[in-house]
DNA sequence: GGAATTATCTAAAGCGCTTTAGAAGACTGA
DNA sequence: TCAGTCTTCTAAAGCGCTTTAGATAATTCC
């Protein structure tokens, strides 16, 4: 900056103020700074200007590493949104990994502490998330992915009425003739996961129908499959299955096949979140489109507001999935 | 900081000394400011490290965001073993992610220019790749995962030597009484690819077989399986198909599942990266292991190892890949 | 025509830390 | 006993930027 400064005969703070947009600068000072910046590629050094103005300018996301958490195609679609959002506002976005040694509260701890990260984008909250207490305490803006199960609380959060989902699959298949329908659940600790079982028993119970849950840790994937088979092999086995993701639907299909059993003319079967594969399924599976990367951006921009002093109260945003029509349910066999 | 040091009455480089460990601070003086920072919960302020030091502590991973590449299993595995290798070292690792209005130029452009990371990891090189080019004319530390084709070059790169795997995949099919070998690749620009290509052609020719390869658009499905239909349904099809990664192979596998050839009966496939999905598939799919986390950690190494001024000369690394042998490749069907 | 106003710039301070140079006190050795 | 040597601390400077207060010159107003 001392360079541009020296090089047009200014001094330093005239060079920030033009970059900076102020207005107590000529129109033709701002245009030939401007201009002198890019000439010589100067990029303002991050640490300078965090020091000074206190902003970082970066927007945290703290990721679990574990192969397993990275690669998934749920924080895809999320951290592409986000990126999108946040590009829009002048922020960035810095994905930070928890290390083995750490926990993710650790980490967040660092960030928060050494000021390294504005805000955070906290994902796949927990029914009863320490890390909305955290950042709640410590007075640092975020935006909540997904709802705690003990109320809507004062903080802003984003979500997918994915429960809502589940009952919408359960009417739809109540109205094709299926009065039995199986649940394939996670057991981990994640409030989306007990919305989908809440709302399923709850629809079913309204309808009259009877559900068969089955639930096994989420990574295991060997215990989830011998559970599909076992509730497929039942002698009044379900007519239909709702996997709590589409990888698990897509997992009850492949079994399914194995056992012979014919897609959907024996059994229906239904996903959620709409991944890749999905679409390319024997049969291309039935599932609902939650729009993920929409609500990503939409996070972005809540968060930017938040940063921006602007929007005080907070916002609690609860958005649709849609349905998506596929060739993986029908009407139950014994209703033909 | 300051903080500490008026509670212990002390100065402030005192306690900046203390915390970072020089020798010329007493013991005891050391114990006090410890465990001080610690019970005031103090995290030292990255920006004023930052600006004094010229170091920020962070190694940066650049991502284009497409929702498409960030859902991918290698960089999972890699982003595993890079984040696991850093924190072994002390640094961070901070993913960026280039907005839709970039280019990844000019987001490393950025990051470098504002010190915001004090070196980089690039990872799916491409054969000539400009990022190399950049960064070395910035003389910023980094180190590439993967090659380019012209040669070596003289910076640092860590690479998995999957053209080795394919040969030695053509090697044992030939091994197996197959002559006539598809291989299902991509018409993308990675280095990859182009090794896998050639050094499959090579061996092929050695050993005097037949190759027909094809070659989609790496993110065009609907392409690469109809492509494959079409390899499988010619007269003269091949007994065996490469693909490119497992993800294609897994294609292969259920397009011929579709098209009612049994595997490995009639139809031997081998596919590369021993993702999660490939032992569960039917039959479990037969492929090479490139242990690319293990190769994220070793790379985190080299830099940590370069960006502490200890080994000048670049490293490079050649990783071999391991077959691992499952049930979809077998004799070829006019041999049994 | 002089005071008040406006437009445009600069000087100085300071953000939180690290580093270099040096001071103070305690110790050593002849 | 006193210069020399450690050991352990402090003072001061400075990293690159932003911000507040103020200076200068040009303009306007009565």
């Amino acid at each position: 900056m001392r360079e541009i400064a020296d090089e047009l005969g200014l001094s330093v703070p005239t060079v920030s103020r033009a970059l900076g947009g102020y207005t107590d600068i000529a129109e033709g000072t701002r245009k030939r700074v401007a201009e002198t910046a890019k000439r010589l590629g100067y990029a303002p050094n991050a640490a300078g200007r965090m020091l000074a103005s206190g902003k970082s300018g970066f927007v945290g996301l703290v990721l679990p590493v574990g192969a397993q958490q990275f690669v998934d195609a749920y924080l895809g679609a999320i951290v592409a949104g986000l990126s999108e959002g946040f590009s829009e506002r002048g922020l960035d976005l810095m994905i930070a990994t928890v290390p083995a040694t750490e926990t993710p509260l650790d980490t967040i701890r660092k960030l928060i502490g050494s000021r390294r990260v504005d805000g955070l984008i906290l994902a796949r909250i927990a029914p009863q998330d320490p890390r909305i207490a955290l950042l709640r305490e410590a007075e640092v803006p975020f935006v909540a992915l997904g709802r705690q199960l003990d109320g809507p609380g004062d903080h802003s959060w984003l979500d997918v009425d994915s429960g809502a989902a589940f009952a919408e699959a359960v009417e739809r298949l109540a109205a094709l003739g299926h009065r039995h329908i199986g649940l394939v659940s996670i057991t981990d600790d994640f409030s989306f996961a007990r919305h989908r079982d809440a709302d399923t028993a709850l629809a079913a119970a309204r309808l009259g129908l009877r559900i068969s849950r089955i639930a096994t840790p989420r990574a295991d994937r060997e215990a989830r499959r011998q559970g599909i088979r076992d509730l497929l092999t039942a002698p009044d086995r379900p007519t239909a299955v709702l996997g709590l993701v589409d990888g698990i639907a897509l997992d009850v299909l492949n079994i399914a096949a194995d056992m012979g059993l014919s897609v959907p003319a024996d059994l229906s079967v239904i996903g959620f979140d709409d991944i890749a594969g999905s679409g390319h399924s024997t049969p291309p599976l039935s599932t609902f489109e939650p729009y993920n990367q929409r609500l990503g951006r939409r996070a972005a921009h809540v968060l930017a507001d938040l940063l921006a002093g602007t929007g005080k109260a907070p916002i609690q945003i609860l958005e649709k999935a849609e349905f998506v029509t596929r060739g993986s349910h029908a009407r139950a066999p014994d209703t033909k």
